[in-house]
DNA sequence: TACAAGCAATAGT
DNA sequence: ACTATTGCTTGTA
């Protein structure tokens, strides 16, 4: 499967998160909604499932940083599509973050929300 | 090529 | 706490 625009912006903004540093979805959206398309209306809520949709099938699959992506109410979310701290990758995303200095505690809640990134530089297109 | 269904969520009520 | 939202991606006919 080829990668999108949409998917290019994702996937170029997750990368844009440094190291040790996360960022939400919403952020994601909002950045995307400073880099508009013209002639296409679009709402952060949709973006929302846009940036989740590209970053599950992750084409990119550990190039991008998609593992640095939390929900906006500081929950750890969920990896390669399962929402789920049982799960069999959710264990392997927090051991990833916690490699690079950010941690969470047992109910996949960051403890540190000062690490969320937030200076997205918008690319043009 | 065309159509239909789904989505790592969020904001508002 | 629950419900509604909304544009893009993906898969199949």
């Amino acid at each position: 499967m080829s990668v999108t625009p949409f998917q290019q912006a994702v996937y170029d903004l997750c990368s844009q998160v440094p190291k040790g540093h996360v960022t939400t979805y919403g952020r994601i959206a909002k950045a995307l909604d400073s880099s508009p398309r013209a002639g296409n209306p679009r709402t952060p809520r949709s973006q929302l499932r846009e940036v989740g949709n590209a970053l599950r099938r992750n084409p990119f699959a550990p190039r991008v940083p998609c593992h640095r992506v939390i929900a906006n109410n500081m929950f750890i979310g969920g990896f390669q599509g399962v929402w789920d701290l049982n799960g069999a990758t959710a264990p392997k995303k927090l051991r990833l973050l916690k490699s690079e200095g950010v941690e969470f505690d047992s109910r996949g809640i960051i403890t540190d929300t000062r690490k969320v990134f937030d200076g997205f530089q918008v690319k043009e297109m």
